[in-house]
DNA sequence: ATAGATGCAAACCCTTTGCACATTA
DNA sequence: TAATGTGCAAAGGGTTTGCATCTAT
């Protein structure tokens, strides 16, 4: 995992040159929570050197957009906001318009549609922004607004364990319908070992994750950062139709289980790939290797299955034909 | 349907005075299509009436506002555009970076998920702000933007009708297949009537959208403005699960059909209820109010039915008890 | 008569910039 | 030393406002 420092010189970009009054003004940035307007920021950066000028923070702020450090928002009020993208996803905003909080989610089935949109009137989208405007629920019961800010990093990481949990869930219950279903005992083999690999996985993501909650009691109940609910249901629906000719043998029933990997793994891929340096970002990373690593077994044993039926073959013929 | 006139005199605030400026600058201002800048808006005003000063203007664009006359949309470019309600249905923007060009979007799916998300952290939603910022169409391809608007008062009319057939049909599908399935006599008896209002009511729908296409026939190839992908397909979901259990006596058809045509108005009525007077939105109160009327008429038969039933078994107890 | 609408110009707010000076490679 | 970074103050742009003057009810 990169240190702040590490994090903004893989940023710093070719031809700058170092210096001291820029690095005290990423370094406050960098240690803030949430987002920052550019006049607040000025009265905590002068808390630590008073000698530097208004001027100079609005360059800096816009040297780290330029960057990929910092990400500038606009809550429509007439003034920009910044956050900072270290082990910090990108995602949308709850924007309270009375105690002016504002609150992070991500959803990956609002990104897919709005992905969708875009292809549909051939737009090549950049950017995506949604911001949902009303009352915060502290404001809404007269309670004074929580200041502790949430702990989106860790939220994260536990949102993408559940994607990947509910995911493996997913294919667990998918492997196992097939096997049931499938009248050819090698398919059936092969789907029975797909399903104790899941299961396997499954156990290894479960103690993952038992292990971030047992860091944080409070992380669990914790409202969710990343919503996601067809995003994963998705993945093995690819599978559903072979499923219902149920004369699957052990080659068409490896075939659907690449698919299948296949799928997952690029979901994971793509959605690990949007974020900065973050655990979140690991955590579907890693899981897109695995997937893919698996993918690959799959596609090798195919491929020797191929070649051992082609070989039976070439034998029958050669046979047939002495 | 209401006149731009009518319009604005059924949103003047109360206790507020006449003045010729004031209606000249709306006047100017619902004329426009899309959106306009307060500058740009000066210039036009201006040249129906020289002496109209920009601070008016500022002050009738806040009072179009304030009075929901006219809404205020932020590029992020810092400053504000102001689009009008009138005939001209709430909205998301897809906005080109290279020629500034917006374009027009609408998709109940976001707009489900948005609520989801809103409920899920107890926040009160107000509005929904989606931006989609990239290249468009024209710019990518390098040929000049097209400056005709989208004639979206009409593309709106003929996507409500889209997806209020859409959702026809689904119900037609649901309960055609709800009346093979029905091993009960009575119960496939209903199933079929349903299917066969629903195929009667697809007509007319049909018509209607024939009519609309024949009217403007380029309108059928123009780009969608209303995304509808899963709202109408969970409607009929909902008795789904009944079908199952073929055993289906024509009480409880009834009853689901009750609970289709329930859902069906209630999606229908809470989506036309969002928007400003336009086509669209009447299509959609019209259909809410056809489903509630079709849903109402079921409620009759299905109390009929229900007494009737009472009354019999009553007549059985006198009988046994004489 | 009086609350509300208008014009003008100044004020406002946030942000950017020109220019002289300081710093870093 | 040559290219960058900084400070100061001024300018910039979009928008709002104070106040005197109209004007509709």
């Amino acid at each position: 995992m990169l240190s702040p420092t590490e994090f903004v010189d893989t940023h710093r970009p070719a031809g700058g040159r170092r210096s001291g009054k820029r690095d005290v003004i990423v370094g406050v940035f960098l240690e803030q929570q949430g987002h920052i307007g550019a006049d607040q920021l000025v009265d905590v950066v002068r808390a630590r050197d008073a000698r530097i000028s208004r001027a100079t923070i609005y360059r800096t702020l816009q040297w780290m957009v330029d960057a990929g450090i910092a990400r500038r928002v606009d809550f429509g009020d007439g003034r920009f906001r910044f956050e900072h993208a270290y082990r910090h996803p990108r995602h949308f905003h709850l924007i309270c318009r009375q105690c002016q909080q504002s609150y992070e989610f991500l959803s990956s089935d609002v990104e897919a549609l709005v992905e969708e949109v875009a292809a549909t009137r051939r737009f090549t989208a950049q950017e995506a922004v949604v911001q949902i405007y009303g009352i915060c629920e502290a404001c809404s019961a007269g309670r004074p607004t929580a200041d502790e800010p949430e702990p989106v990093e860790t939220v994260f990481a536990r949102d993408a364990l559940r994607v990947a949990i509910a995911t493996e869930r997913s294919g667990l219950t998918f492997y196992t319908r097939a096997a049931k279903k499938a009248k050819d005992a090698r398919g059936r083999a092969v789907f029975q070992r797909l399903a104790s690999e899941e299961r396997e996985h499954l156990g290894t993501l479960e103690a993952r994750y038992r292990e971030l909650v047992s860091a944080d009691p409070a992380l669990e109940s914790r409202p969710a950062f990343l919503f996601f609910k067809g995003a994963s249901d998705g993945l093995f629906a690819a599978g559903a139709d072979e499923l219902l000719q149920k004369g699957v043998d052990d080659r068409q029933a490896l075939l659907i289980g690449i698919r299948c990997e296949r799928a997952s793994h690029r979901f994971f891929k793509k959605y690990g790939e949007r974020f900065e340096e973050s655990e979140g970002k690991r955590i579907f990373l890693e899981f897109a290797a695995e997937e893919r690593e698996h993918c690959d077994l799959l596609v090798r044993e195919y491929k020797a299955l191929v070649e051992r039926e082609r070989s039976r073959a070439q034998a029958g013929r050669t046979r047939r034909r002495a």
